[in-house]
DNA sequence: TCAGGGATGTGCGCTATCGAACAAAGTCGG
DNA sequence: CCGACTTTGTTCGATAGCGCACATCCCTGA
């Protein structure tokens, strides 16, 4: 019954799945609404279904000791949170977040693991796309490493944008400082210097992208890294 | 013929396969040498084998287009290089360059995609390895976001230093700069510190670690949680 | 309509790290 | 044993981001 669950099309991953296999699982999909903050999963916690996110955000983050934090990867209508199901460890140390407010599809934990475990489409689909995620932790920590906080705010912005639907997210500094691992003021002050140049409008946790394509041109190497990788390893056509 | 292969057994994840599985492709195990600098493979390039390690450090790291880099994770005889080819992917945008010279067993490509695909104890080992190496990078990037170069130096010796067997590692401080992707005087000043306080010696490449408990209670946390992660994943006793 | 609180703006001293230039010491081949 | 090269040590000014304190602004709800 397609009509249970209109969105599925929405996430690319389920999308790119040739009909003969969503629909076995269809009837265990579930519509779910993704509140801003909500916690899909605590570091070393278990998880009772995996998220296809639709019109929402998640960020995996680790919170250090200090309580400090920093984002390691974002997951939109692109993929699926809870990776670690199929890859066998059951958890893993780090937190999922939702990050902008939205909706998803969620699926039982242990239909993810059966359908995993035919090994068909669908673990060849989960492991490309656990790759393409690989490759956004892996730049996200060399952008860490090297990239000035403009940059890198441009990234994410990006990132973020890509994951969405539309040209808005629903998104204060602090959230952001929180997620780039640095102080509010340091984004406001970046922020700032989007918005004179006109690349950018935001107000009380609103965020409108003016200039895309300015925005690119902005940034470091690190975002075309990711998406080209995403695109090659997952590309949009819908298989079959 | 295991004679063929005598060091099969130092490489860990090999040693944790239960002997069904590595004697069908043992004949087509080969022991190599592994030089320092050796680039096993480059960013976007193809995989004829996969390496597993055994007395080398290999070190996957990222290239920015101004030439700086900065390593993405390490793998020694806890691990494999190309995970890439069995996550369906192929290549990734990283290098893989030994870091530490000395031995490893290469399998070819193939060799290690149809064990794979055959999805018993050798795919779901692989897969928990997979797990333990995004925790790592995960941890990666955190611990560049927010440490300081002393503990980070000292998470970064703690990591080769569980990967090689004894306690000394052969590395230039210009070469560890790469790797944290920062300078090489900040690299001299940090270790100096360490010897001072009589935790390491070292000499023109050779870095030796005399104290190793004092080691780690200089790190930071993000050691502690990526070597918790890999036992959890990868527990050291013989599968079977 | 007014108070309260969330969100953003600003200034200031501080520190880690950078970039560059150069010195010293150890190693190796001839 | 000598010279060239590699490796390590040192200094100095520049700078990005931090931590803190506080000002401002604007939405919301009573």
């Amino acid at each position: 019954m397609i009509s249970l669950v209109p969105d599925i099309h929405k996430n690319h991953l389920l999308a790119a799945l040739p009909q003969a296999e969503w629909q076995r699982w269809l009837p265990q999909c579930e519509s779910v609404d993704m509140p801003l903050g909500q916690v899909l999963y605590e570091s070393g916690g278990t998880l009772s279904h995996v998220y296809f996110p639709t019109t929402s955000i998640v960020s995996m983050l680790y919170v250090m000791e200090s309580g400090a934090s920093a984002e390691i990867a974002v997951v939109g209508n692109d993929g699926l949170v809870g990776i670690s199901l199929f890859m066998g460890g059951e958890s893993t140390p780090s937190r999922a977040v939702v990050q902008s407010a939205g909706a998803g599809i969620r699926v039982p934990a242990q239909v993810i693991k059966d359908e995993f475990n035919r090994t068909g489409p669908v673990m060849h689909l989960l492991l490309r796309y656990t790759q393409a995620l690989i490759t956004q932790m892996a730049q996200t920590a060399v952008c860490n490493r090297h990239h000035s906080l403009d940059k890198q705010l441009c990234r994410w912005l990006l990132l973020s944008l890509d994951r969405l639907p539309g040209n808005q997210l629903a998104m204060t500094q602090e959230l952001i400082a929180n997620m780039l691992g640095v102080r509010r003021e340091g984004v406001t002050e970046a922020a700032q210097k989007l918005q004179d140049a006109g690349l950018i409008r935001y107000a009380r946790g609103h965020i409108t992208v003016l200039d895309r394509p300015a925005l690119e041109s902005r940034t470091c190497e690190c975002y075309a890294v990711v998406k080209k990788e995403y695109d090659r390893l997952l590309p949009r056509q819908p298989a079959t």
